[in-house]
RNA sequence: GGGCGUAUAGCUCAGUGGUAGAGCACUGUGUUGACAUCGCAGGGGUCGGGAGUUCAACUCUCUCUACGCCCA
């Protein structure tokens, strides 16, 4: 097949995605091979790719695809998370666009009609994940909620609840009012809004009197509205104002409730009046000064329903008139919090605000302004609302333990180490983890009760029955697990656990983790937590957290600020490896990165220029190679060309230990283009191409050199395929036809990775060098004294070194004449043994390669002053090195401490700087 | 309030105790039988400010400033 001249990404990604697909390529049989295991972070089912998947994934691509080449048995796990909210959220609103709605349903009706949502719909993200090129195992896709998987989420639910590590709790939980669920602290974010702050009196019981006289405490508040269910005013124990009432009691406005005035640190005394309403069933802070003060959470109160509306306390002290309303404002009606405000402030128990203008008028308001710290649902996106609740807690703090342990004693190792201090400070802060929610999709939770509320916990409802004793009625929690405590079990129960099953045996522990570093509590944490647990060990030693994908100004992406980049269009646009490259060579640690489409754009070119590349071998005759070994090569060229190859997969394996994906793109970007495109196939085209000047190359010489040439490619070909896999894969066919092999059983995606092992001598390295340097140098001069890129000029070198003769003994010359439009050229002087005696060229430009001079012939080309030019900007160069250096190198100080290493070199480049000078001066004095 | 991170060429970013690099942008130029999505050459940086350690600091330490993120 003969390549098209242009090099379209969307001709080829599909058809080999479906070649690699249907030929079981992501996960070859190798069942002797050591395993190398990835789990990829389940994305919800109801997403759709952003660019944050396309980092995350592409990382994880080429980390998988790299495994793969190098043999191992390269198992990437994928699948997707049932995501309890924010599924039951997209089928809800579906209904509510049909005007139908959950309740409509029963239960199971309802679950019925996710699962047909999941059917239809629920694919988006994976068909998307294929056009990035993802190579993950899809004969095993997961869901968390198939039924091996939920099996595992019982029996780790049962186990923990048996081990004590789970248990039921009447505590204050993050309520979220819209969709009426718990949710844990990590799902509630904390914005700073504008707020006030409210001032009112509460009056002291009959007489009492603080020691000023004032027979009323003043408390202040941000949520007037909770006064409803208050229960004491708290004062700090060391408050002199307050000493004499604490013990006392103050009765309410509007309820009349008569409440304790207490002692306790939470109190501040700075703080506006020092005194504070406590209100134990709505407050996170209360709810503790209200247990420090003895009230059982049973006997807290509580004024809201799971809507946030105005419900009837326990004492029935609440007020008609505010039974229904909603907490605060809300679609413009007022609320609780506006009625509380108006009738103190018609009692007179409202303090005013005294502000001052800028013309120093005071006036009066209701409220302070204030910045309010105020907890969003990040799913809901309303106020949470903290209220009092029965729900199931994981003991979190127990199973950190064994975590904090791994990564401090190394077991465990996050690149970048700067996260450490950051997993350490939420590990060892943890809080009880409320897994329990108020929805109907999800994993139930496997607990019954009887009807005098004793609870039973089983795998199975027969087992609950058994515990409970035959006849007992039992009713099942209502409720559903935390998502993330089904996919805390990922690392494992995707490979089939609690079933000892081979993949369990092979690839638990995983080898490596990548994920952002936004879902380190939320997922990571808790796959250490779960692996340890259920597993007895971390359930993958190695953690990559990544940053985040931000937009060109820094900003975080975000649809509501209308600056999200879609991946699939930058897709379309520039190729899906274009896009991958980009991510890789931006994947600095410990950095976010910043959308720049630019660069997007010139991967896209470096794939164009792979592909002329290929092009050009193959109208050469150069096809694919037959070994992973480098052929016997003789010429200098080719040697060159195999240590380079050499280097680069050096340099390429370390940087893929570090996990430094930018300098492993850049090692390949650098060699596949600046080093074989820019020079070796340059300096190979005197030997391929057939032009009458120059004398043609021998059968052998071509037949080398296509070898050469032909693994060479091969080698860039295996090497990028982790990062660009298409277009690589497709030239990796190209290149077979070519040489009449089928590649179609032997795809790049399962190749072998290139073989270091290769025997190279110095001299013919050296001697590339030399020719390199050559070419680049006269290029320089020609392009600084202004000679016309065509113009043709001869040349002597004068007593030339044993390097320059080899250059010359080889295809040397015709490489540098074609590249540098310097020759033919003459040897003169002392030619080894000989000394041949032959003109001096003058004018002459002198170029220095080094030790030897090649003289230019300039006679009819230039004016002299241009190459003087050039001559004296170079000495002035040189001279102010070799005078640097010389003032390094007469500091005692710097030859006796420093490092003989270094005083060496000083010593070498002032011996070196110097005889450009020498040189230089000779050659100006030549000149003129 | 606590913690972390970042500050290097016009832009986006690498980097190392021995005197600074890439891509893009910019300037000049198009001779070479793959490639103008390209080639060749070039200009451009007191490495955020200050102090210290060192023979030597962009690199290590301290401090200041600015910006960003997380937790409370």
């Amino acid at each position: 097949m003969t390549l098209p001249t242009t090099f379209d990404p969307a001709d080829i990604e599909q058809r080999w995605y479906a070649h690699w697909e249907e030929n079981g390529c992501f996960r070859p049989a190798r069942p002797d091979a050591e395993a190398f295991t990835i789990v990829n972070p389940p994305p919800n089912v109801t997403g759709s790719l952003h660019i944050g998947h396309a980092l995350d994934n592409t990382l994880q691509d080429i980390v998988i695809r790299y495994e793969r080449l190098r043999g191992k048995d390269a198992l990437w796990v994928v699948g997707t998370d049932h995501a309890g909210i924010a599924t039951q959220m997209v089928v809800e609103r579906q209904m509510e666009a049909k005007q139908d709605k959950r309740t409509n349903y029963s239960r199971d009706e309802f679950v019925d009609k996710v699962w047909e949502w999941k059917h239809e719909s629920g694919g988006t993200i994976t068909r998307q994940l294929r056009r990035l090129g993802c190579s993950m195992d899809w004969s095993r896709e997961q869901f968390t909620m198939d039924e091996h998987f939920t099996k595992a989420v019982l029996k780790t639910f049962v186990d923990l609840y048996n081990d004590g590590l789970i248990y039921r709790d009447k505590r204050l939980v993050n309520w979220d009012p819209k969709l009426k669920t718990a949710i844990s602290d990590l799902e509630v974010e904390t914005q700073d809004l504008k707020g006030n702050f409210w001032h009112f009196k509460y009056p002291l019981e009959d007489g009492v009197t603080l020691d000023s006289g004032q027979d009323y405490i003043e408390v202040a508040t941000t949520r007037p509205e909770t006064m409803l269910a208050d229960m004491a005013v708290a004062v700090h124990p060391t408050d002199e104002r307050y000493a004499s009432v604490v013990g006392k009691h103050v009765v309410l406005p509007i309820t009349g409730r008569r409440i304790p005035i207490v002692a306790d640190e939470h109190a501040d005394p700075e703080l506006g009046s020092g005194a504070v309403k406590i209100t134990p069933g709505h407050d996170f802070n209360d709810f503790d000064v209200g247990k420090r003060a003895g009230i059982a959470a049973g006997d807290m109160l509580n004024m809201l329903d799971g809507d946030a509306n105005v419900c009837q306390t326990a004492d029935g002290l609440v007020p008609h008139e505010f039974l229904g309303l909603h907490r605060f404002k809300k679609d413009g009606v007022d609320g609780a919090r506006e009625l509380v405000v108006q009738r103190l402030k018609e009692q007179e128990y409202l303090i005013p605000h005294i502000a001052k203008t800028k013309k120093g008028e005071e006036v009066e308001h209701d409220a302070e302004p204030r910045q309010i710290a105020t907890p969003f649902g990040d799913r809901g996106g309303v106020v949470i609302e903290p209220w009092l609740t029965d729900q199931w807690y994981v003991d979190a703090e127990k199973l950190a333990q064994k975590p904090i342990q791994d990564v401090r004693d190394g077991t465990i190792e996050i690149v970048p180490k700067s996260w450490e201090k950051t997993f350490f400070n939420w590990m060892e802060n943890i809080q009880p983890w409320c897994v329990s929610r108020q929805l109907w999709w999800g994993h139930r939770i496997p607990a019954w009760f009887d009807i005098d509320g004793n609870v039973f916990v089983a795998e199975s409802e027969e087992a609950a029955q058994s515990q409970a004793g035959e006849g007992v009625a039992l009713t099942r929690d209502p409720d559903v697990l935390d998502t993330w405590f089904s996919s805390a079990l990922w690392p494992f129960a995707t490979l089939g656990w609690p079933e000892d099953t081979d993949l369990v045996k092979k690839h638990f522990p995983n080898n490596l983790l990548i994920s952002g570093f936004d879902i380190l509590f939320f997922w990571d944490a808790r796959m250490l937590m779960m692996g340890q647990y259920n597993m007895g060990r971390a359930p993958w030693p190695k953690l990559y957290l990544h940053g985040l994908v931000r937009a060109a100004d820094g900003a975080k992406m975000s649809k509501s600020k209308g600056n999200v980049v879609d991946p699939l269009g930058l897709i379309d646009q520039y190729g899906a490896d274009a896009l991958r490259f980009f991510m890789a060579s931006m994947e600095s640690q410990g950095r976010d990165i910043k959308m720049d489409e630019k660069r997007v754009e010139g991967y896209r070119n470096f794939a164009t220029k792979l592909w002329n590349a290929t092009r050009y071998c193959q109208s050469n005759g150069i096809g694919a190679s037959t070994t992973v070994k480098a052929p016997k090569a003789h010429m200098a060229v080719n040697q060159w060309i195999i240590g380079e190859v050499q280097q680069t997969s050096a340099d390429l394996d370390t940087a893929m230990a570090d996990l430094r994906f930018d300098a492993a793109a850049n090692t390949i970007y650098q060699f596949a283009w600046s080093r074989f495109c820019d020079w070796y196939l340059e300096l190979i085209k005197p030997v391929l191409v057939k032009d009458d000047v120059q004398p043609p190359a021998s059968d052998a010489a071509i037949a080398e050199t296509r070898k050469v040439a032909g693994w060479a490619l091969d080698q860039i070909l295996v090497m990028l395929h982790p990062f660009m896999p298409f277009i690589t894969e497709e030239l990796w066919h190209a290149q077979g036809a070519l040489n009449g092999m089928d590649r179609s059983k032997y795809p790049l995606i399962t190749a072998k990775w290139p073989d270091p092992r290769a025997e190279v001598s110095k001299d013919a390295t050296d001697a590339i060098d030399w020719t390199i340097e050559f070419v680049a140098n006269a290029r320089t001069a020609r392009n600084e004294i202004g000679i016309p890129p065509g113009t043709k000029l001869k040349a002597v070198i004068q007593d030339p070194s044993d390097l320059a003769r080899k250059v010359f003994g080889g295809n040397g010359a015709a490489a540098m004449e074609r590249l540098s439009r310097v020759g033919p050229f003459i040897m003169t002087g002392q030619i080894g043994d000989h000394n041949v005696p032959g003109p001096v060229p003058k004018p002459a430009m002198e170029i220095a390669v080094g030790d030897d001079v090649v003289l230019v012939d300039l006679a009819g080309v230039i004016d002299i002053d241009a190459e003087q030019a050039r001559l004296e900007k170079a000495l002035e160069a040189s001279r102010k090195e070799a005078k640097s250096l010389e003032g390094r190198l007469s500091n005692a100080n710097f030859v006796e401490r420093a490092k003989p290493e270094a005083v060496e070199k000083a010593k070498a480049d002032f011996a070196h700087h110097s005889a450009e000078v020498e040189r230089l001066q000779g050659a100006l004095a030549r000149l003129g």
